[in-house]
DNA sequence: TGTACATCAGTGAACGCGCGTTCACTGATGTAC
DNA sequence: TGTACATCAGTGAACGCGCGTTCACTGATGTAC
């Protein structure tokens, strides 16, 4: 039954990647080995040959989940003007699509309430996404250097924050929310 | 082993009181009904004389601890003008303090994840509790009234995320992102 | 007001269930010669 | 290149555990007369 490193890898990334969908739609603690695995094609019990724990697995699948929203944005920012990669962006998240399609929205408010609550390990690779985002962001950002960098952490924290309430409301105050926040 | 119907009245506060720190701490599906029950100096098998369920428990425990922070922000707006409330509540809120003592913090951003993923009657309850403090922030913001709805929306949108984010992170990224949107 | 009975708050054992993790096993891959 | 052996990816049963909920039971409270 043993398969070639190459495989192996392969299968590596499928665990995560759908991994990184499940915890998304379910968060960390309704997301089961059992269930990643079968997600992915297999049985629980070779979970442990790819991960040393679920916190590990967790920890691969925030980064997965986070790399894939930050290459979207890099897109933007190749495409246009920084100011328009922020626009387009703000606009995208606060959209509906965004708010409903859990298992491939921005991992920052679906997981955040999770991960405060998690340990140290999870909460660094947390930060670390965090930083990166503030880093694109910033780019697009109008004002002085110092200015831009916490205009920056300000919008990002709005457009958590209104998902988060968009989310967690029943439809018609989460529509409400998120109008307003688009201005 | 019955009780006075005053002595009933009285423990389900303390059941409910108990689940609204708990819940906060540990977040829904780690708050148990025998934690809960334990935390009231009681068994968990006398739980289901008060709640049909455990849902019904998570309603009320939202809906206590919302009141008890909505009442700390009324208290600040006898105290002083309109503005100077919302300048008070925005500064506790953005304070080391609010983002660490978890048991008795804002549950806007604790629970959004959990709530999110949550059963309607749960979201109805959520979203009627941001639809209060839309209500009440509002009074302390500037501009013509149809603006200053939108804007009492956009600043609990900030302040949710910039809790929410720097509760997740490392401590150091959670200090920038609360220093950068006290401005 | 007193009495007899019904109600029910609270207890603690028990239920079925799903969880993370471990383990003996399999057979194909990797490696040493 | 070929062969013999070691490794290990993946399987599926099993583990101990905690969960939400149910239930028979208790004895004090509530109620009908």
């Amino acid at each position: 039954m043993r398969t070639t490193r190459e495989e192996k890898q392969k299968t590596s990334q499928r665990i995560v990647e759908g991994a990184a969908r499940l915890v998304r739609e379910r968060g960390i603690e309704a997301t089961s080995v059992a269930d990643v695995m079968s997600a992915a094609g297999l049985t629980h019990g070779g979970f442990y040959r790819h991960f040393e724990d679920k916190d590990a697995l967790m920890v691969a699948a925030l980064e997965a989940a986070f790399a894939e929203r930050l290459a979207a944005l890099d897109e933007r920012f190749d495409a246009g003007t920084p100011a328009e990669a922020v626009a387009g962006y703000q606009a995208e998240y606060l959209h509906d699509g965004h708010v409903t399609a859990r298992a491939i929205a921005c991992p920052l408010p679906l997981l955040g309430g999770d991960v405060g609550r998690a340990g140290d390990t999870l909460k660094a690779t947390y930060g670390a996404s965090v930083r990166q985002l503030i880093d694109s962001l910033e780019r697009g950002m109008p004002g002085s250097p110092e200015e831009r960098r916490a205009q920056a952490v300000r919008r990002i924290a709005m457009l958590v924050g209104a998902v988060t309430l968009a989310r967690a409301s029943d439809p018609e105050t989460g529509r409400m929310i998120l109008a307003a926040c688009r201005e």
